[in-house]
DNA sequence: TTGACACGCAACCCTGTGATTGCGTATTGT
DNA sequence: ACAATACGCAATCACAGGGTTGCGTGTCAA
């Protein structure tokens, strides 16, 4: 099920921290958002870590990426995230 | 913060088919609750099991109790659930 | 060409947590 | 009064998952 992985992907703090910069900023590397959210936002946590998150994100759709040189490059979605919730919500 | 008790409410599968029984009866026991989603659901689990995942969407705000005789009656609120959502999808 | 850089992969550790088990308690019907 | 019931509390167990560490790889600028 598409809709389990979503709500799996909200459940971690760094990763709704994650959204919160991408839904503003729709397409970065994946450098930048580690840089941002380690500047910005204090965030004390490794590169691989975050990787691994993005991974996830992406498994639940949330998150594109497409490799472009040496950079990844991370596009937002937030289609998911309506589709998970107008169960409850009408 | 009151968000991450929701998000992590609805990271589990077996709180979010309770969610989706008590958003259809509002009002019902918890004994009701059980009772349907072992029943109808297919859902192998101990009532124990039950009791705190229902404790925990009670932390969420989402599940509102009250003791009535020697039941406990539940209540479905879904007001947490948009004011989680707002963040991203606007 | 060579070095710095942005990233991927895999093994490991440790905490959180979903679930069970056992027991106790208040309520209800007979 | 007494038994069945609906529920609460606490200890324990097993496993998923977040994080780190180490190493390897492709890319780009000098």
């Amino acid at each position: 099920m598409q809709k389990d992985l979503v709500f799996k992907a909200l459940s971690d703090q760094t990763r709704r921290l994650m959204l919160d910069e991408l839904s503003e900023r729709k397409e970065q590397t994946l450098y930048e958002l580690t840089a941002r959210l380690i500047m910005r936002h204090g965030v004390a946590i490794s590169r691989q870590a975050l990787a691994k998150h993005i991974d996830l994100l992406e498994q639940a759709g949330l998150v594109s990426s497409e490799k472009r040189g040496k950079y990844r490059m991370l596009v937002f979605n937030d289609e998911p995230l309506r589709a998970a919730m107008d169960r409850w919500l009408k």
